[in-house]
RNA sequence: GCGCCGGUAGCUCAGUCGGAUAGAGCACUGGAUUUCUAAUCCAGCGGUCGCAGGUUCGAGUCCUGCCCGGCGCGCCA
């Protein structure tokens, strides 16, 4: 059993099989961590709820549970306490025994921290980011792109099989009239579209848009290439290409920059399989023709008026829409790719677009129960008038200039601290630009990933940026100064042999030992439930217990200790700075060693 | 009108699918320290969890109604 967790669930569940027989098999141990350090580490609250259920009073059943349970070796005998909770409380000795337990972090390759894979391993895909190629990327891709990359991390981490798919918006009719653009703008890379070049892919559009209201000539050009595009004209799709081409070199960027892979599969990769998914439908009878469209109904979708709210799915031109290629896109993640999750990291609001995609897969068929369809919905990033997050003249964000602005602060953080003496670390240029981008990168990462992905928030470089407090640069601090004291110890942390004894006497010890054996528990949820925030505040739970360790008056010297103490404690920080190291890894973030 | 999401400390946010006296950070106040990196640590202050009912051993969490904010609701994606 990797985590303590899981392990007190399986003596509890044994626990209950053996003192009230089979028909307890399917209860919950309940067991939690607790809250309150004077209630013990973990708690279990089944006696309160199978007091009903066998009639009998909850304290004689915990008292019966914790006669019946065998946790000697992992803590101190139970308490009962209030209504029925049953208190552990963990032998320092056992938490010793979890931290030596963990193999040395290997040479090369991904440092595990002894967390096992899945034992059924499964292809998952994680639909994110997904930007319209016609623009360029803006804030209101920072969240997928962000999310989906650290749900993708942890799935990976837990050995499934992940396809990121950016589902890009790379068809439509906006691409007639940018092919359009392009052949009256630039005739001269027309010959050779490998060199197409558009420094401003936003004022690009926009210019096209206004050429396209201004002049009825132009935008009959630019219908007439939409037909083209559709109708397969090589000429037109090879200037479609090469936008597009170029547009994904600009999402490239910011990709990179953001440490994100991702593999392109857009909406024009189906073109060739919509009409067959739409006959697919018609024949199975699940689709029917009302004014013109080919409509799916599905249950319990109403419009306005009270009326069926249609999936369309081919419109009444003979067009395709977004549902038709999403529908196409899940059908093809199952059939061809082997998907048995899929996860849409979209926004909120999205919810009854998915929730009908999911609704007409199943009926379809596409999606069969034991493919997991779910939607990742997020809140919207605001600026900080709570309004959606704007330029100062209103316009959208873009999300390079974004990034550019974090780092530019960043570098006045890394600044500041080189010019005042106490701080300095005596960074060269080269060093400041790069911690600099790191920390800059990480506080735009690690501020989206705190929060709870379902609610807004209001972004703030001064907060993502602060030192203090949940942040990424807190965390970095943290494991910087970490491996500072390995160097300063004259210890290369690697190279401490695997059964050195970890003893824990003081309390900030046996503190920051418990918070690291929570690592396993953390990561099985996480990649549960998908919820970044929940490792985000493990990670600072465990700076903060490191601070502590650390501290000259509540805490343990380390460097100057006595040599048995002086090792374990190096083991400690040791295995903090892994779990900072990997934590981090996990949501995207790069470590420093000095900053 | 119907549906969805949200409303928690002055501010920014958590709250582990119903558990114990609702938690962090910032700000504010006080304290520690002759630095193994002060980018630190400890303590205090601060709450009718939008409002009103209900369900039960127990509700920020679940059910109902209402108030406020945001979003969605037939051929854009």
């Amino acid at each position: 059993m990797e985590s303590i967790l899981a392990e007190l669930e399986f003596r509890v569940r044994q626990a209950l099989v053996n003192c009230f027989g089979d028909g307890c098999r399917d209860v919950e141990p309940q067991v939690r961590l607790s809250q309150d350090e004077r209630f013990g580490d973990y708690q279990s609250n089944c006696a309160m709820g199978l007091g009903k259920k066998l009639g009998k009073k909850p304290r004689e059943l915990a008292r019966e549970i914790v006669d019946g349970l065998d946790v000697a070796e992992l803590c101190e005998p139970p308490d009962i306490a209030g209504p029925g909770f049953i208190n552990f409380r963990l032998k320092p000795s056992a938490i010793a025994a979890r931290l030596q337990s963990i193999p040395p972090a290997p040479r090369e390759g991904v440092d595990r921290m002894g967390v096992k894979t899945a034992t059924e391993p499964i292809t998952v895909v994680v639909d994110m980011s997904s930007p319209n190629l016609a623009k360029e990327m803006h804030v209101g891709h920072l969240r997928s792109t962000i999310l989906g990359d650290c749900v993708a991390r942890i799935l990976e981490f837990k050995g499934h099989q992940v396809h990121r798919i950016n589902h890009v918006g790379d068809w439509g009719t906006q691409f007639g009239m940018l092919v359009t653009h392009l052949r009256n703008t630039r005739p001269e890379v027309l010959g050779n579209l490998d060199q197409l070049r558009l420094p401003d892919l936003e004022s690009f559009y926009v210019s096209a848009k206004a050429e396209f209201d201004r002049d009825p000539g132009f935008a009959a050009q630019a219908r007439k290439a939409v037909t083209q595009l559709q109708g397969g004209d090589p000429e037109t799709l090879r200037i479609w290409k090469a936008f597009c081409d170029e547009s994904l070199r600009h999402c490239g960027a910011i990709y990179d920059r953001l440490d994100v892979r991702i593999e392109n599969c857009g909406e024009s990769f189906y073109n060739d399989l919509l009409p067959g998914v739409v006959e697919e439908l018609l024949s199975k009878g699940l689709a029917t023709i009302s004014e013109g469209a080919v409509c799916v109904f599905l249950d319990g979708f109403v419009n306005r008026e009270g009326n069926p709210l249609p999936m369309i799915v081919r419109k009444s031109d003979g067009g395709y829409n977004y549902a038709t290629t999403d529908l196409t896109a899940l059908k093809y993640r199952v059939e061809q790719l082997g998907a048995r999750r899929i996860v849409y990291v979209v926004g909120v609001t999205q919810k009854q677009h998915l929730q009908m995609l999911f609704a007409a897969g199943r009926k379809a068929g596409w999606a069969p129960a034991n493919v997991l369809t779910e939607h990742l919905a997020f809140g919207s990033v605001l600026g900080p008038d709570g309004r959606p997050f704007k330029t100062r003249e209103g316009g959208t964000v873009k999300l390079k200039d974004l990034l550019d602005e974090a780092v530019f602060r960043a570098r006045q953080v890394v600044e500041s601290n080189e010019d005042d003496k106490a701080k300095a670390r005596g960074l060269n240029e080269a060093d400041r630009q790069r911690v600099a981008e790191t920390v800059g990168m990480a506080a735009v990462r690690y501020f989206d990933l705190s929060h709870n992905l379902a609610s807004d928030y209001k972004f703030n470089f001064d907060h993502m940026l602060a030192m203090e407090g949940n942040t990424a640069p807190y965390m970095l601090y943290a494991y910087a100064r970490i491996r500072s004291i390995g160097r300063k110890a004259g210890v290369d942390y690697a190279d401490i042999p695997a059964d050195t004894p970890i003893t824990l006497e003081h309390e900030s010890e046996l503190k920051l030992a418990k918070v690291l054996v929570r690592f396993p528990e953390v990561v099985s949820t996480v990649a549960g439930e998908l919820h970044p925030n929940i490792l985000t505040e493990y990670l600072y739970e465990t700076s903060k217990a490191f601070s502590l360790f650390y501290d000259r008056v509540h805490g343990v010297r380390v460097i100057d200790a006595p040599p048995p103490a002086r090792m374990s404690r190096l083991r400690l920080c040791d295995l903090a700075a892994r779990t900072l190291r990997l934590g981090l890894g996990l949501l995207g973030i790069r470590t420093l060693e000095q900053m």
